[in-house]
DNA sequence: GGCCAGGTGTAAA
DNA sequence: TTTACACATGGC
């Protein structure tokens, strides 16, 4: 099994839709931070309070009042410290954004790192999504798939990015299809539940019947 | 009512 | 370098 053959099971049987809906990269960013271990519905009643009291830009953000900015994304929980990553990564657009598109894909990577409330799979959205890097993403849906797939057990991120990249490399995938293939192992990933679990909703794959 | 969602940071072992 | 824990809301 390749991970392309894995590509090719999901393209085939889970509908990916609009993966990651949004009118502004600043918005992707925000929900990027928001949507850390928090379900997507969540997030999207933030977005819509801020983009209704127009804060939605990095400018918008830094000058907003703490409590303010708590209150606009409450719904997305976490959001004391939410709050905080978010003026931190606003900071980053407007002081160093500028000059993302020409760094490469590692010092990229590094820069936003060293960004409080940015760790790895954050970071690799960005990379992907906002500055059309081709990076695999390795959520937590993502490594279990890939255990269930055969390909190794991965405890954390940077253990199954350093394992697999390789082979990603290898395989030599598009951004198009990197962004495409996270999109489609999220919608197995919250599908694969009501098999009891990636095990059995993996067979199914396998299968042709997910 | 318990579980968990499109993780990260900090501090102890 | 690994593990444990805090962070918090809302839907199923």
């Amino acid at each position: 099994m390749s991970l392309r053959d894995l590509y090719g099971l999901l393209n085939a049987q889970v509908e990916a839709g609009d993966w990651w809906p949004a009118d502004s990269d600043f918005e992707i960013i925000v929900g990027a931070i928001l949507t850390q271990n928090t379900n997507w519905r969540n997030v999207e009643m933030s977005l819509g309070r801020l983009k209704e009291a127009g804060a939605l830009t990095p400018q918008a953000l830094v000058e907003m009042e703490e409590e303010g900015l708590q209150d606009l994304i409450r719904s997305s929980g976490f959001y004391r410290a939410k709050t905080t990553y978010l003026k931190a990564m606003s900071r980053w657009v407007l002081d160093q954004g500028d000059q993302a598109p020409a760094m490469s894909t590692e010092a990229l990577r590094s820069s936003l790192l060293a960004v409080p409330g940015i760790g790895g799979e954050t970071a690799d959205d960005l990379l992907l999504y906002v500055y059309q890097r081709p990076v695999f993403i390795y959520d937590l849906y993502a490594r279990r798939l890939l255990k269930a797939a055969g390909f190794g057990t991965f405890k954390t991120y940077d253990k199954a990015k350093k394992a697999i990249d390789p082979l990603v490399e290898k395989e030599g995938f598009t951004i198009m299809e990197l962004a495409d293939f996270h999109g489609l192992i999220v919608e197995a990933g919250k599908k694969a539940r009501a098999y009891g679990g990636w095990d059995r909703a993996f067979e199914a794959l396998l299968a042709g019947r997910f």
